[in-house]
DNA sequence: TATTGTTATACTCTATAACTATA
DNA sequence: TATAGTTATAGAGTATAACAATA
């Protein structure tokens, strides 16, 4: 996953269809080192990956822990609220808070002023557990600063501060 | 998408099960705007979908161009390196392969040296193909550079380095 | 025994469309 | 008519397991 050894100046061929056996990072990425995305792609693997393993006693994954955040933060909100707000699709939302639903955390209580909606509030258990999340989730982002160091991830959240 | 407007200091508070009327500016993302994951995920998505839409036309999408960039520069691979290097599950790069030799991209030739792999090569067509796909992939790259700086891409490249 | 490519299954996520009940 | 929540479906993408051929 750290990539990036030396680059082997003269490079195997292929010969007459015998495929090559090399290592890892032998192997030449050209074009995909200077696109941004490839580089961004890696990394949001490798940061989901860590959230949902230092994350795994407590089963909440990237998602999960952005609805139940923005409800405990804004609470009252409507599904459709919560859905544009976080850029997920309503349909989506639906199975997501029924889920957390089930586990007690989140409860729908049907709006007096727009019958059609559901105002989202967290239950005691929710703010409960939402508490504890959250410390895991700042154990998650240490791990982040010492993956790339904190003076870079201050940078970067600076950089992306606008798509958020 | 832009989103961060000013944030109102007094906020409006949930009454007793009414779903709260609000933009979503006014929605507070409370811890999420301390997380690096957060910010990375919601760039990534606009990155694919950016390119995505400016590779339409060609019908390629980012795992593709990858997967023929890779092949491209390092002719005769083998199906497993090219999944360990892009860390793609070999048993998903049997379908991308699978439809990339079905555009007559990619050839997939029996290896000799060792019957069980085969060597990956483009055709002469898949060649030409990709050309035009970096080309269009750079024009991608410069929408990058417009939406958050010059400056800022290049940190962002150097910052994530160690993930290609 | 282990590895390469393949097939298959399941679950997550994205993208739609259509339905209902409200507005 | 339009909107909020729901249901359903289809296609990516991820994660596994198992199998045949080969090493």
């Amino acid at each position: 996953m750290t990539a990036s050894a030396a680059q082997t100046p003269q490079r195997k061929r292929a010969v007459n269809g015998a495929a090559r056996r090399i290592d890892t990072d032998e192997i030449g990425l050209d074009a995909l080192v200077g696109h941004a995305g490839y580089a961004v792609r890696r990394f949001q693997i490798w940061i989901f990956q860590d959230f949902i393993k230092t994350l795994g006693d407590v089963d909440i994954r990237p998602t999960q822990y952005s609805v139940l955040t923005v409800i405990g933060a804004n609470p009252g909100l409507s599904q459709m609220a919560v859905a544009k707000r976080l850029g997920i699709e309503r349909a989506r939302l639906v199975h997501l808070l029924d889920s957390l639903e089930q586990r007690k955390l989140v409860k729908r209580i049907k709006s007096k002023s727009d019958r059609r909606s559901h105002a989202l509030h967290l239950t005691a258990q929710g703010e409960t557990a939402l508490t504890k999340f959250k410390r895991l989730a700042a154990e998650h982002e240490r791990h982040v600063e010492e993956k790339i160091g904190k003076a870079n991830r201050e940078r970067l959240l600076q950089i992306l501060a606008g798509f958020t």
